[in-house]
RNA sequence: GCGGCCGUAGUCUAGCCUGGCCUAGGACAUCGGCCUGCCACGCCGGCGACCCGGGUUCAAAUCCCGGCGGCCGCACCA
């Protein structure tokens, strides 16, 4: 038998059954449909919006609360410095071009790449004027055509705002939430009492102006970021916590087997690609084994993850290596849920240099040690009197010379040229200085796991979407399912409702999420929330008035138990922690 | 941005080519009432739509133009 949206419905592929479920329950839909609607924005309805927050509480379960690492929120809007320093507003653009013949868009910097035989080192510090120059000198057309193409210019990826009523002060939204923490990284770190290593997350919304963005919850102009910011001290990158997923296995797509054009994952125990030196960094490869469980949880089978090493020219401009974590959507193949980038302290660093602040952290070491550095003394009324109005700047040269170089060619030579000035032991004094270190200042290095919660959620949308004789079962797992639980009178009259109202009322005061429906057949409520997702039906029918006891029905295999209803809470509490399977909930009917 | 296809109640659609018979039909959902002892399949009734703007015409859901939006391909997606 079938449903009457079913038939119609049989073209369809999954993101169109998901999408059309979605819309008509309340997971998501796309925003602003009265005016006609505005691509890249969506909106997650009352059951979405909670599936969402539940997968966004399990990133803080497993990424933050287990390891007593810490979530912050930062504003979206940042003065231009911040993105300065973050390299955002010289990375976050491409220069485009435009065939006047034709008028299809290129990527100026790939045409230079492919043609003008340019890296994208060079490409990337080119200006426009200079990208201009060089299409012109090549004679670069068009590739599709052969027309000429216009003058190039920038795309800014970043959405830009001025803040304040007058239009001098620059600001951008964020494309990522990571320099929220960078930015405060100073503060946070006093505030951890200098714990290092140490994780600071964010979850909110980011902004990139895409293109064209397309693909309903994939890809969004607006969306919710998950940005984990770890720091670690380079000379102790070993993560204590390796043991506890030494032996789970990772499919990676390794960038050295993609260039041979090898695009197959091998598939390699957390131990094994540590032991193989195929990761930089422990807490790296620690960070994605942890992901490849938060999907496992969402119920994403492990052959339909991957991890995809990025070539250089992929990476972020911010990374020194880094994985995508792809997911197998039914419509679009592999889609990137996220990513995992050693970041290093570029951040930082460039932080420190825009903003002038010390974003250095000291740590002691365990003995002090004694370190001997050469230090060149300029005397200076034998400089003058050698090199007179000269003298300034020989002594300002002399402040960036080797020490070590100096004194060696003394010894040698008697002299030392340097920038056409020959400098002898009557110019300077080398002495030997000793320097009592009782620790070391350096820029704490950053990895950094960062999730797309919109495709998450989607993804176990997909992946909990099934048909069991011609109907839809949300097959969510039962901590991300919105509703926990449905009450159910078998039938709405002999006071069934009033007994199973106040079963709903017991179940609320324990805080389940809990819908209460006694309209129409049984049959069809138990069809609506299984459309849902709801893990447990409890059906009070009229045994209950006898024994006090209910039946509890599986929203997957659709059998039943029966329990008592003053042993509800307990046992509901622990089937949501998992603790308990359905077998354990009651005897069977 | 370009090219192709497309846009009708909450959802999925019929109608469009060949303008009038459309006060826009159906199914499911939803709401009200009746009925009802376990899987959307009983009965009655209600609410509810032609993406927006302009044009052609006596007459536009239907034809034309523009806009917005969607899907696919190209490009883009750090």
């Amino acid at each position: 038998m079938l449903i009457g949206w079913y038939p119609a419905m049989k073209g369809a592929d999954k993101f169109e059954r998901i999408s059309e479920l979605a819309r008509r329950r309340g997971f998501f839909w796309p925003s602003y449909e009265i005016y006609g609607g505005i691509s890249g924005f969506i909106n997650w309805g009352p059951l979405g919006a909670v599936m969402k927050r539940k997968i966004e509480d399990k990133f803080r379960d497993i990424f933050l609360r287990r390891l007593n690492f810490y979530e912050i929120e930062s504003p979206i809007i940042a003065p231009e410095r911040v993105f300065k320093a973050s390299g955002h507003v010289d990375h976050f653009k491409e220069p485009l071009v435009e065939c006047l013949k034709c008028r299809r868009k290129f990527r100026a910097d790939h045409l230079l790449q492919e043609f003008a035989d340019l890296s994208s080192q060079e490409t990337d510090r080119m200006s426009l004027q200079e990208i201009a120059g060089e299409i012109e000198q090549r004679n670069i057309k068009c590739p599709e055509c052969n027309g000429a193409l216009s003058e190039p210019k920038y795309f800014l990826t970043m959405f830009q705002t001025t803040i304040g009523p007058y239009s001098e002060s620059v600001g951008y939204g964020r494309p990522e939430a990571a320099q929220g923490i960078f930015v405060e990284f100073k503060r946070l770190y006093e505030q951890v009492r200098e714990r290092l290593p140490i994780g600071f997350a964010q979850i909110g919304h980011a902004l990139r102006n895409e293109i064209s963005p397309r693909q309903g919850p994939i890809r969004l102009r607006e969306f919710t970021i998950i940005d984990l910011e770890f720091f670690f001290d380079p000379e102790k990158p070993q993560c204590p916590f390796l043991n506890e997923v030494a032996d789970e296995s990772l499919r990676l797509v390794l960038a050295e087997n993609r260039l041979k054009g090898d695009g197959k994952p091998v598939k390699l125990t957390v131990k094994e690609i540590v032991a193989q030196g195929l990761i930089k960094v422990e807490w790296h490869v620690f960070f994605m084994a942890l992901a490849k469980r938060l999907l496992a949880d969402l119920s994403i089978p492990e052959d339909k993850q991957r991890f995809i090493e990025k070539h250089p020219w992929e990476r972020a401009h911010y990374s020194t290596q880094g994985f995508d974590q792809e997911v197998y959507l039914d419509r679009w193949g592999w889609v990137e849920v996220a990513g995992f980038n050693y970041r290093t302290d570029y951040d930082l660093k460039g932080h420190m240099m825009e903003s002038g602040v010390d974003m250095r952290v000291f740590k002691p070491s365990e003995k002090e040690i004694m370190r001997v550095e050469m230090q060149v003394k300029p005397l200076i009324e034998s400089i003058s009197q050698t090199f007179k109005d000269k003298a300034p700047k020989v002594v300002e040269a002399l402040q960036n010379v080797d020490p070590n170089a100096l004194a060696e060619a003394l010894k040698r030579h008697g002299f030392y040229e340097m920038n056409g000035f020959r400098i002898t032991s009557e110019h300077v004094e080398v002495i030997q200085k000793e320097f009592r270190e009782k620790g070391r200042h350096f820029i704490p290095h950053v990895i950094e796991p960062s999730f797309g919660s919109d495709r998450l959620t989607y993804a176990a949308l997909e992946y909990a979407y099934t048909i069991k004789d011609d109907r839809v079962i949300l097959k969510l797992p039962r901590d991300i399912a919105p509703i926990q639980l449905a009450v159910l009178p078998l039938v709405s009259r002999d006071g069934l409702p009033e007994k199973a109202k106040e079963v709903y009322r017991i179940l609320i005061d324990e805080g389940f999420t809990v819908e209460y429906d006694d309209s129409g057949y049984i049959g069809r409520r138990y069809a609506r929330f299984d459309e849902v997702g709801v893990p447990l039906c409890i059906t009070v029918d009229y045994q209950t008035l006898k024994d006090d006891t209910v039946t509890i029905r599986d929203r997957d295999t659709w059998r039943q138990v029966r329990a008592e209803i003053r042993g509800l809470p307990w046992l509901l509490h622990n089937y949501f922690r998992f603790k308990i399977n359905f077998d354990d909930l009651g005897l069977p009917i």
